[in-house]
DNA sequence: CTTTGCATGTAAACCGTTACATGATTTT
DNA sequence: AAAATCATGTAACGGTTTACATGCAAAG
């Protein structure tokens, strides 16, 4: 059997079923508040996904319910944790997609007047100084999470401080010709 | 007639016909050289939805072939114009998506060994310093091209250069417990 | 004369969000 | 008793990439 190509979503699932057993709310959980600032994931990826590679024989889920409550915890088969690996060993091309739309206003902003060039400035620099704030409030229990989930908080940290400087840099600098 | 609701790609087009006429193909290589580190746009797109704004009256195209060759420019009608200016002074929350998949792998990658783990804080180190030797290279020229264009390349630079720095300072650190 | 660049377009496949639907448990 | 949280899922829609298809013009 070829190793089904893992799509980008999938990829995520197996990351996060390697940290531990989880259910797809779980793992929903966890994403968006240590992973959203670089991968994000609806459940309307994650629950259909999740059947995919149980089908696919990368993973295997056990009906765990609670009282009446309906829940499933997957956890990864070898065929799984060969496919994560091979995935993180892969040298392939990172892919890297950014959609900001306030860059792209920004880009197009010779038309409005300095004032509301300044606003949508303050309105970035607001935008990344929230992400500063809750990735400084997660910071204090990242360290135990494993040093990879503390690696890209302290680039997430780094990353989004930089913007929130160069954001009061510019709206400093007078109006440019 | 309301104001149909432009999407993503169209206040792109929009956006970049504002900065004169362009064709299709000009829309693309201009996006590539300098929005493309914020904003990724494909030819699979930019037909259809150059047909469907001019369909909605927002665009007027010419045909200006030149020889044999094919050539359609277009220009802003003033709903187009209405419409741009709409979206650059609306007040509503900024989209901003990132799927960054280096850091993907490294929120992973504690089933790495550290030499493994350098080599992907390698790769992205690499990765951002390629954009910014690239936008180093265009900085000269930017500066003609209107302010908003020069802004979002400052701060462009900025970014990948403190992502740079960052990805440094982690590799040199000495591998967490 | 062959490669690179200019120029436009379509179709299929894939990916992803949003809105909807349902119901149990825990907290206030 | 109500609200928040746990928990799973589907359907419709929209957006995007990729691969394909075509042909002219300029440069090497």
């Amino acid at each position: 059997m070829a190793p089904a190509t893992l799509n980008p979503t999938s990829r995520l699932l197996l990351g996060m079923i390697q940290l531990g057993k989880r259910s797809g709310y779980e793992i929903k959980q966890l994403a968006d508040i240590s992973a959203r600032f670089f991968w994000n994931v609806s459940y309307g990826q994650i629950y259909p996904e999740l059947k995919r590679l149980e089908e696919a024989g990368l993973i295997t889920g056990e009906d765990e319910a609670q009282g009446g409550r309906a829940r499933r915890v997957y956890s990864l088969t070898s065929a799984g944790e060969q496919a994560l690996s091979g995935w993180l060993r892969d040298p392939a091309a990172l892919t890297y997609e950014v959609r900001d739309e306030g860059m792209l206003k920004l880009f197009f902003s010779d038309s409005l007047d300095p004032a509301e060039r300044e606003r949508l400035l303050r309105t970035m620099r607001a935008r990344h100084q929230e992400v500063v704030d809750r990735l400084a409030e997660i910071e204090p229990d990242a360290a135990d999470k494993g040093s990879g989930p503390y690696l890209t908080l302290r680039l997430g940290l780094g990353f989004h401080r930089a913007m929130v400087e160069l954001c009061d840099e510019l709206a400093a600098e007078p109006a440019r010709r």
